[in-house]
DNA sequence: ACCTGAACACCGTTCAAGT
DNA sequence: ACCTGAACACCGTTCAAGT
């Protein structure tokens, strides 16, 4: 058997979802494909570029039609899109999250978030710093709503999952400080 | 030589200020230390929970006096020694935001933005939402200017680092939020 | 209480060689 | 172009034993 890129990364995101980020090995992986671990290597330059790429496919896999008129509501729907396409995979808000620290992938959505904002009237530095707040934001609420899921389903009751009410508020606070600086 | 907890903890940070978090292994600090790997786990139960600790050592050491009186003020201040305190060690932010990520460390700042928060009149569900999107505001930000900084010096000119005024209009523009729900 | 020594079960990555 | 086989230079953690 000979595999592709797209092969490779696919397969990384199943056994992410499967066994979690801490098991996603170069050897895990490449025994999954019935590999030898070198052979991941014509594939892809190393793990964090594998990681960069299965952060853009969870992503790209959520994409949903955008169906909102107004550029604020709008705001509200891709960052709704991005929390579900993160949830949707075991360890996916850490993988994405990371990725995006490190300026790796997530480069549509803030496409999308600075288009919005644009259309909303705001000024091009507002725009930037607002992009970059509203991923923080749905990044840094979405990493820890799953990692508290995830310990809360391993046992302990820890803390409130936060959910959705939680997130969209957030976002709401931040729309809210755009909002009045629409210049008219 | 015998060693305690702290001892532990003060030589981890030196040894990631000084070489990065990617360098940072048991078995490095041990040696820096002149022990067996196997002797730290007298001192910490595990690597996590030393990360956990360096976190909260790197904050506590950041701190300063309060100066503020308007709760607004307050968290902008609160904020802004959050960020510098993470910025005073390499890889300080990845640190303290990835043990925030996972519910450890990060206890106090919580406790002090819900206080500001409060004071300023704010409702017990807005200040638990509030205080959760500062952290992540805070916590992003600085962890991507960070990384963008660490990326510039060692090469590539990849992107803006941010800096302090792009940090201070996302808190802004949270505040703004915040700001116009207190109820009255 | 704090540490050593040895082991267990792994990692990511490189490189010559094969088809 | 894609893969094997072998190696290099490491990891975190456990556990019996020592003082």
């Amino acid at each position: 058997m000979r595999y592709h890129r797209r092969d490779v990364v696919e397969r990384a995101i199943e056994v992410l979802d499967e066994y979690g980020l801490e098991s996603l090995t170069m050897r895990r992986l490449a025994a999954e494909l019935g590999l030898q671990p070198s052979a991941l290597y014509h594939h892809v330059p190393n793990k964090q570029t594998l990681l960069a790429a299965i952060a853009d496919e969870i992503l790209a896999r959520g994409k949903r039609e955008r169906r909102a008129a107004e550029w604020d509501r709008r705001v509200v729907e891709i960052c709704a899109e991005l929390r579900d396409a993160m949830l949707a995979y075991r360890d996916g808000a850490e993988v994405v999250a990371t990725a995006h620290t490190f300026g790796l992938g997530a480069s549509e959505p803030a496409t999308q978030l600075r288009e919005a904002l644009r259309d909303g009237g705001l000024d091009g530095d507002l725009v930037e710093v607002g992009t970059r707040a509203l991923l923080h934001l749905v990044f840094g609420h979405t990493a820890e709503e799953q990692a508290a899921l995830q310990a809360a389903s391993a046992g302990a009751i820890d803390r409130d999952p936060g959910g959705p009410g939680d997130f969209e508020q957030g976002i709401e606070l931040l729309l809210d400080g755009l909002r009045s600086r629409v210049r008219r």
